[in-house]
Parts: C-alpha cells; structure tokens; sequence
DNA sequence: TTAAAACTGCAACTAAGTTGCATTAATAAA
DNA sequence: TTTATTAATGCAACTTAGTTGCAGTTTTAA
C-alpha cells in the first residue's frame, strides 16, 4: 500500500504539505482541488502518504481528519506525540514541536496520544 | 437550554452516568435504549445535561462523540483538562484524574486540551 | 510497443448527527 | 382534580464525512 506511481493528483498533494507547515483537513483539501481530482482519489492519496511516512493525520475538535507533513516520522517510526493547536475563531490548526510528557499509569500500557490544544491563535489574538 | 421536565428518557440517561464512571459514546447509547427512546432524544438530553454541568463531551479516537459525568464541573466552571484514555483492543474509554500540565504557547491563547490517550486498558493486557 | 497492474472517476452507499414539525406529556395555576 | 401552557418527544427527511465496487484510464516495466 505505498504510492508507487507519481501521478498529477498526487504531485499536486504533495507539494501541498512540501510548502507548508500547516495541517490541512480533508474536506478542505477536497473543495480546494474539485476541478482537479475526485474526492475518492484524495481520499485514497492522503491514506498512502501516511503509510509511507509522508504525513500523518488527527482529528480536529470538530471530530474532521486533518493531515500535516511528519517532522521525524517515517514509515517504521512515527512520533506522534506532539500537539496540536486549533484556533476556535478561524478554524486554523497546526503541529507544536512543544513535547508534553506523558505520564504512565498504572495497569496500562499507552501506545500514543492526541492532543490538541484548542484556543486563539495569533492573528485572531490582536 | 436547560433541562426543566424529568421525563422518563431524562431519568434513565441520567441514571446511566450517576451509576458509573466509564465514559459513553452516543452510539452506544442509542443502540442500548432503542426500545425506551428515539435517537434525536437522546442527542437533546444529552446537549441539555452538558450544558447544566452534569456530563462532558469529547471526541474518541474514531471521531465518535462520547459523554461522561463530570467531577468537578458546573454549568459556570468546566474542568475539561483531564484525560481521556481508550483502549485500542475494546474499545473502553474513561475519564483519567491524572492532571497533565499544558504549558503555555507564544503568542497563542489557550481555552482547553482535548487529551487522549490510546493504548491497552488492564482486562486487554493480562 | 504492449501488457500488467496501479490509479482514477463515478455512482451508490453507510453512518453520525441535525432539523422541522406535528403530537404527547409534564408542570403550574385555577 | 382539572385545565392550559409549553417543554419534550417521535418521526421522517435531511446533511455531510467518509467508504466501496467497478469499469475505464494511465503509468511503468518488459
């Protein structure tokens, strides 16, 4: 399941995510390209740019998959571990290098974390 | 927007979360008490019972929405920094008391975290 | 140049959650 | 206890994110 051939659609994506730090959700990526591919075919392209290690994805606070570039994760290894922050006036979201230590609990064994701070974000601040 | 009338459907859902400390999803609900209630009456009590302090919401790892009763919160005050663990193999999720510092961020204003955190609960282990 | 198989588009589907409206039932006042 | 008000409910129809199957297209390697 990795991409195997580059084709336009997913060139197009992944100069996306090549040229920002920013995460983007599916449904927006979705209306952004319409004229360009169907909604199945990005879909299907985002999923295997996560299994290879490319992007990795979450969920916003409104329950929508979002996708970012990974920073240090590759196929075999992903960090996950770090924040996410999403501005409740705009809608924006993006990946915080701040790590949050994750305390362990007794009788439990925590694979990974979603965090995602939700809040105000600088533009929306001023 | 506050609940004024203790129906029987108000009495039941409440009784499901004075009775214990687990979380619960929605779908779950719905599909436990498809013979007492209609689904939309159940996403109206439950909006109503957030919205007077009795229960909070968040999302689980799969973007479903999952209650549980609050501790410490009112309809004025919510304490929703504590988190949220669910277990990959069955799919349990609970409210941990476990605090986890959020630290604060540049330039950005912090409301609330959305913290969760996935891996085995204690029955899947052993 | 050609054949295999990866990729895409389309339509139809699933499932969570929402909305409008007519009916029912809880509550307060008489 | 009865009655009137209005909150609460059920139902059907809808919205939207995400998935699936399949036929047709395009990339790539031989």
């Amino acid at each position: 399941m990795k991409i195997v051939r580059k084709t336009k659609s997913v060139e197009i994506l992944i100069d996306v995510f090549k040229n920002s730090h920013n995460a983007f959700s599916v449904v927006n990526l979705i209306d952004r390209f319409k004229d360009e591919m169907n909604k199945t075919t990005i879909y299907r392209i985002l999923e295997k740019l996560e299994q290879d290690g490319v992007i990795h994805s979450f969920l916003g606070i409104d329950g929508l998959k979002w996708y970012a570039k990974c920073q240090d994760c590759s196929s075999h290894h992903h960090i996950d571990t770090h924040p996410h922050f999403q501005c409740q006036s705009c809608g924006k979201l993006d990946c915080l290098q701040t790590e949050i230590t994750i305390p362990s609990i007794q009788n439990r064994q925590i694979d990974f974390a979603q965090i995602l701070l939700v809040g105000k974000c600088e533009k929306c601040l001023s």
